[in-house]
DNA sequence: GGTATAATAAACCAGATGGTTGTCGATAGA
DNA sequence: TCTATCGACAACCATCTGGTTTATTATACC
């Protein structure tokens, strides 16, 4: 079990490791989306805007309803939260280096106080 | 403001995208390695694995303490902060669409009722 | 000094990524 | 029906990724 075989948080973390995919998975949060409603405040060609929500898709973050001739899309938000529990699991260490900073912090107060009747 | 331009989430995310650095971060969580202790359990070559920590300490995930001929690897968990607090914005996607999974089950619950009844 | 060990560096490779342009199919609306 | 629009698809390209092998540097130990 040492290394963490898991395509679908490859795929989810990947998914959120460019700006304009979460720049779409914004727009969606919203609500839902044609491709070119997604595409347009992109700066790039529809292609490549396309290209952009197939990868959130594949990550299964993005799901797509086939309207006449228009593809809404909509945010499917479990993924991310498969991915924040993943990072919440560290939680205690950014807390932790937190609490050595608010601990330093203290001390540096406490020494102040006499260092400026000393000076 | 329409794209994201936060290259710190991008490096991070990218960061995780990836199950042997995953598997770094958590080896890390549980104390200082050195980089032959991180390769090890990998399967992978040596040079390959000092690649994925070096992207990892672009992303800031991991601070390198050289001692001697050894590099002494540790968390910083502060940009995994980050990375929730990007996700946990959209926390109330995914708890709506439980509550909504939650709705349908009662409704299937309760239709389940009269209609065992029936038959 | 000589040898084993920790790690880097460089060269190389196959495949993925992120973008473009151009062409095409299907639907909506005049 | 004709035209505009929404979107897919394919080809192409440069760059990045993830891995390898080989050689090199620097430290530790006998």
């Amino acid at each position: 079990m040492v290394v963490d075989r898991s395509p679908r948080l490859d795929r989810v973390f990947h998914a959120l490791a460019h700006p304009a995919r979460r720049a779409i998975v914004r727009q969606l949060s919203v609500g839902e989306r044609t491709l070119t409603e997604l595409a347009s405040p992109l700066k790039m060609t529809f292609p490549a805007a396309s290209k952009h929500v197939r990868v959130l898709e594949a990550a299964k973050l993005v799901r797509r309803r086939i309207a006449g001739r228009e593809h809404r899309c909509s945010l499917r938000a479990s993924p991310l939260k498969d991915a924040m529990q993943w990072t919440e699991q560290f939680r205690r260490h950014w807390e932790a280096s937190f609490a050595a900073l608010d601990t330093l912090l203290e001390e540096m107060k406490a020494q102040e106080q006499p260092r400026s009747r000393r000076d």
